[in-house]
DNA sequence: CCCGAACGATACCCATCGGTATCGTGCAGC
DNA sequence: GCTGCACGATACCGATGGGTATCGTTCGGG
């Protein structure tokens, strides 16, 4: 097995491209965009610099694919979600506050990589921000389409506290200011389903149905 | 007025200290700290770089205080909500959620100070992340304060809840996936108050009154 | 009136960064 | 066995970074 192609040295190698990446994506992570140079970069990934301008246009570019795949995992977690509880879509959001909650331990120290990578990023037209935003947008979208499922009133208000109490999560772990966010996160979240299954929120909701925006 | 002292030039300029601080926060607010050269700093405020210098004795200085003067901002806000309903915690609270809400379209351009420097700024012996962690410590003292006052059940949950709802708001809105997150921002603030000061939470909440981390 | 401190301007030092050019090497397929 | 090509290594380039040294000037208080 793994004999196919590629044995450069012993110990199996991956291909240069692939170690890149996961160089990229360790230093990236723990030191920042920016704080980082490709000569590191080539450095942990055992190559050299031209090794991965011979595999990416730009350091912009590398940060772009390393996001591509940060931004696949998220979605894997929601596909992995729905496959655990499928046609309960409470359990499916339960289980992404879990995901994330699991996750928290490793924030504490770097923080989102989404989140760290936008403040790093200031120009909109960077080729990593749109790889953000459109993640970011889909998983919205997405989750959106759970709350709908699970017949929550007005889903679109639901999700979006579900997606800020996810985010601010982890904003809040790394920035040290509350302990035990995981448990807490767990049972926010829990609330929140709970308070949109009601049949009438009491937050001052009339009875037109179009809840207002509240 | 204004004739005391200083007027170095015509129009009325301030002291280059301030200057200094005014195109800092300005600049690092809108390309980031890590992008803004000292020299670039200087050329706004109109002075020099040996000047800058003469009022901070580094960069990472000048970072930190600038970043002591949006604490305090906030601190101020804090101050504010709390001269503005005296002896109402929960209008209180409200009151800190618009001021955020108000925040958000500028933090739509170039996201929220604390978050983006905590991104930019790794090694947690900077001490502008000591500034940093030792206001959102503060902060979060302070609304576990005011829903205690509010006779919230569970008042450090549901500090944790606001924390993560007014965090996430900025986050979100600045990467672009949810809009009219102010007025979203408000209405689950509210869902959390009305949430908390209930009898007894629906969520699997027991009798036992401790309501275990829910 | 004069002296000292703060200020403005310029030039400089050294490190690092993204990116490129060049040359050598080892392995694959024909 | 030979050729082509991806790879490794090194040196280099221009730009920019933080930080310092050294000037002359200006302004305010004794």
């Amino acid at each position: 097995m793994a004999a196919s192609v590629g044995r450069p040295s012993r110990v199996a190698k991956l291909p240069p491209r692939e170690r890149i990446l996961d160089a990229a994506e360790e230093l990236f992570q723990s030191e920042g965009i920016r704080r980082v140079g490709v000569q590191t970069i080539a450095e942990r990934a055992e190559t050299t610099k031209m090794a991965i301008y011979r595999h990416f246009e730009t350091k912009d570019a590398l940060v772009a694919e390393w996001l591509r795949i940060v931004a696949a995992e998220y979605q894997a977690a929601f596909d992995r979600v729905e496959a655990e509880h499928p046609g309960r879509p409470g359990d499916q959001i339960l289980g992404l506050a879990r995901f994330i909650a699991e996750g928290l331990p490793a924030i504490s120290h770097r923080g989102c990589p989404f989140i760290n990578s936008i403040a790093e990023l200031p120009d909109r037209s960077h080729p990593a921000r749109q790889v953000i935003e459109k993640h970011k947008a889909h998983q919205a979208h997405r989750l959106v389409g759970m709350c709908t499922e699970a017949g929550l009133r007005d889903p679109e208000q639901a999700a979006a506290a579900i997606t800020f109490v996810l985010e601010g999560a982890q904003v809040s772990t790394h920035n040290g200011s509350i302990d035990q966010a995981g448990d807490r996160l767990l049972g926010i979240v829990e609330g929140i389903l709970a308070h949109h299954r009601s049949p009438l929120g009491e937050s001052r909701a009339s009875t037109d149905g179009t809840a207002r925006a509240v």
